[in-house]
DNA sequence: TAAGTTATATAACGCTTGTTATATAATTTG
DNA sequence: CAAATTATATAACAAGCGTTATATAACTTA
């Protein structure tokens, strides 16, 4: 057999760019294969259906996507810098935003379900000696954060607008710090009662 | 001439049920007629293009979207009213909610550029009584309150997931007690600076 | 009532996209 | 080196959708 000029990986990385320079709407066999250089049979005998493809271009994304939120330079202010990039994220990338949060690829990308999920636990963890709160606490902050930067990052993606990072950072903050101190309300509440 | 059966008016009705049942993306010639139980000649022939007819389909859909969020009960608390409708339209419409904010009919309906509006003017008016905070103040807890809501709206749109309204209700109120505290602490630290 | 106008039905064309059929050329392996 | 395998190219088909062409039927009005 001949060696295959075209491989699954170079199928996915060329997807991967029309779909991030002009929407997972864009991807198709013959846009694929324009970007490669080739014809449309590469890419239907490495999978059998665009759909494959499309699914294979999501994962990709998504890896992309977590990798880009991580990268954070004050690891003391670490939920800030998660929700920071998160906004950055929309504003840089909109069509792979776009794919990620509004396609229907996400099978079960869900903020408010994700919280309890085993991969965040570690980053839970980290947040919650940065705050000072417990995991409990830190959870309840992130997800008022977590939805507070989604819909901020959904209205940039969506309206392709140019936003101020300053602008941006000091509204983040702001939801932040509204978050903890509904946090020591609370906890005022509870010793009060105490007594 | 004979006289029409088939008016502009039915066909966008027509083609608003398809968007609201189908999704926007399933709005063409061939739906909207069949749900009309006539031909496509029809809807050709009262808009130039199909473009047209979506134009006018999101146009309907915002007024609905507008009325729908108005509905509220208590006027003594406006604003979580409003922020619960909002959240609740997503819910119980998501494909509408979806052609509202992420289908790119949109053309200025920028939650963050629309403060500002003349017609919103009336409603902060009206928050800003009944939350005894300054216009200046309102609109800052407002843009909080509604950044929250939509990704929170977001979220449920795009994963069509149940959500039980209590919890809705309470995640709300926590955002707006955050973004309240917050303006006290503010005006606490202008009062401080003064003396 | 006849003529003119026009709303609608039926068909069809062109374009895009998913998918498949056939042919060809490049390797491997016996 | 011949034979078998397979990755790729070229071409084509089918379905869906926007749009247009043609014919017909229903009003209006002179």
């Amino acid at each position: 057999m001949p060696k295959a000029k075209i491989t699954r990986e170079m199928i996915v990385d060329a997807a991967f760019e029309v779909a991030r320079a002009e929407g997972i709407e864009n991807v198709n066999a013959r846009t694929v294969a324009e970007k490669l250089n080739c014809s449309t049979q590469p890419v239907m005998y490495h999978f059998t259906t665009i759909e494959e493809l499309k699914r294979a271009v999501y994962q990709k994304t998504d890896e992309f996507h977590t990798e880009y939120l991580m990268n954070i330079e004050n690891p003391e202010e670490i939920m800030l810098g998660i929700g920071l990039n998160y906004i950055r994220f929309a504003i840089r990338e909109p069509n792979l935003f776009r794919l990620l949060f509004q396609s229907g690829y996400a099978v079960e990308n869900n903020l408010l379900e994700m919280i309890d999920s085993p991969e965040l636990a570690p980053v839970l963890e980290m947040m919650s000696g940065a705050m000072e709160t417990s995991v409990e606490q830190t959870k309840e902050v992130f997800v008022t954060i977590a939805l507070f930067a989604h819909g901020y990052a959904s209205i940039i993606a969506n309206n392709s607008l140019e936003y101020d990072e300053k602008t941006v950072a000091k509204d983040l903050e702001r939801a932040y710090n509204g978050a903890m101190l509904v946090l020591r309300e609370e906890e005022n509440e509870k010793t009060l009662r105490k007594e």
